[in-house]
DNA sequence: GCCAACGTTGGC
DNA sequence: GCCAACGTTGGC
């Protein structure tokens, strides 16, 4: 079991939207170390979902219902999609900031390497991140 | 809305 | 293969 952290921005595509329309195609993508992530990616992974831009923290739990097939939106065979369900929303947004300020989580690729659009997580990590959500702060 | 950081493109 | 120019991303 692999962790991983997925970013959309709020406009595009919304954890509500996942919610709602009860799974996602995850295309788009045209970054390369993105997209091996998204290779990666197993049936059954747990991703978590950030909003960038608006909102700037962490929303919900998600899972990998199906591992990368061609990008629908591109015939460029170079461009890979997975498919996401909602699992569960955390309790509480964990923000930006609080992960910024964690001296536990600085080595993350969202504070390191905040443009990549699909970052692997260690279990610690994924798990530090889910329980600050589940705690009321 | 600005701008720094980063990735990609294309001329040479 | 280098590097300048350009486009995009995302935090602030």
């Amino acid at each position: 079991m692999n962790y991983w952290l997925v970013k959309s921005e709020p406009d595009t595509y919304s954890w509500d939207k996942l919610v709602q329309e009860k799974e996602a195609v995850w295309d788009g993508v045209r970054n390369y170390q993105a997209r091996n992530n998204l290779k990666l990616m197993k049936k059954g992974d747990s991703v978590l979902f950030y909003h960038s831009n608006i909102g700037l923290a962490v929303v919900g739990i998600a899972r990998v219902i199906k591992e990368s097939f061609q990008d629908p939106t591109t015939k460029d065979e170079r461009w890979v999609s997975v498919k996401l369900e909602p699992v569960k929303p955390l309790k509480r947004p964990v923000p930006l900031v609080e992960i910024k300020a964690n001296p536990q989580l600085q080595h993350i690729h969202l504070v390191t390497h905040s443009r990549l659009s699909v970052q692997p997580l260690q279990k610690p990590d994924f798990d530090r991140i889910v329980a600050a959500g589940q705690s009321a702060k």
